[in-house]
DNA sequence: ACTCCACTATTCACTCAGAGAATAGTGGAG
DNA sequence: CTCCACTATTCTCTGAGTGAATAGTGGAGT
């Protein structure tokens, strides 16, 4: 995922920041995501101004390290409420480990074992990783940001799971189908 | 996702491919995936290479052009072997742009309006690829290997509906979140 | 016979994501 | 007075991903 249309969003509100600040932002916006890297925070800012997305909005040295703010320009705007106004395309390509890692170990392994394997342990390691997220969310410290974030997470995990489940009961009929070319 | 542990799987069985047939092998291994890149295949190759888990097994010039032909090293069976034996970390952060994009939209839009808009028009398009996958798996031609990969998107694309729904529901708590530093 | 096209096969150039280390100044704890 | 944590930015490197360039072979048409 591109950084670029949070922290237009970050920056939406006119207010300019600079790039440590926007780094924090997108953090607290986004928790359950992967921490922005500071690196790519300012690579991902320098792209935005080349691109006129941004504009360098003063350099600060008062009291401490230089730092430059950036403000949103129009075309930065028009560029969000592009993204904002833009479907999704709805799940192109199987991407996921889990599913390749299953297909792969039927491919390789003479008989079923490894990906049989495979599926159990996996499975054993999402409930763990569901009954974890679903003490997060019953925490009453939790707020509705974290509760919307688990349960996009629980809701797939248990996707997975029910895939798992159908998986293991079809290992036979994909394996054979999978080794179908090697004996011609 | 890296390619290095499919090329890997394909090489397991002992015989020597080269760079053009290992792309069309792992694009007939994995139809729904994202198709492999031959400029990616071959840089793949190469890191594998340098990281000793393939090997060059020989220069074949004869009929056409020149093709270098790899095959797995012990090294290269015990990575596959490794990665075929861990399992994953279930969803340690939420990554996709349908739950980035709401977020964005409550904290940039004063009202909610673009959020509930982007969620209606997503959940449109999601519901008309099910049908589409739906047919994709219910065709005669279909096999197996399909209807795995087909469930499993099914499967995530239902998720993602159940998750729209709900947060429909909570946009405005949501809202009344993301807004709250904003008076003080 | 000649041309054009499709296919096999590989390389190259380029952008962006992601991670980590390096640099440098400020303010506070002990 | 030193050390540490924090603010702030830059730099370097690997790898993912895309598209174009190169080059030879074989076949279909006209």
């Amino acid at each position: 995922m591109s950084a670029v249309h949070v922290l237009l969003g970050i920056l939406a509100d006119g207010t300019p920041r600079h790039g440590y600040d926007l780094k924090q932002a997108y953090d607290a916006l986004l928790p359950r995501a992967r921490p922005l890297a500071f690196g790519q925070a300012y690579a991902t800012l320098g792209r935005m101004v080349r691109d006129e997305l941004i504009a360098e909005a003063g350099h600060d040295s008062a009291g401490g390290p230089e730092r430059t703010s950036y403000q949103i320009t129009g075309a930065g705007r028009d560029s969000l409420a592009g993204w904002l106004g833009t479907v999704e395309r709805p799940a192109p390509f199987v991407t996921e480990a889990l599913f390749t890692k299953v297909v792969v170990a039927l491919r390789t392994g003479s008989d079923g074992a490894t990906a049989r394997a495979y599926l159990i342990a996996q499975r054993a390691a999402h409930t763990d990783r569901m009954r974890e997220l679903t003490r997060a969310k019953t925490d009453p410290a939790a707020n509705v940001s974290d509760v919307v974030a688990v349960d996009y997470l629980l809701g797939h995990l248990d996707a997975d799971l029910a895939w798992m489940q159908t998986t293991l009961t079809r290992l036979g009929a994909l394996r054979a189908e999978l080794h179908e070319g090697d004996h011609r």
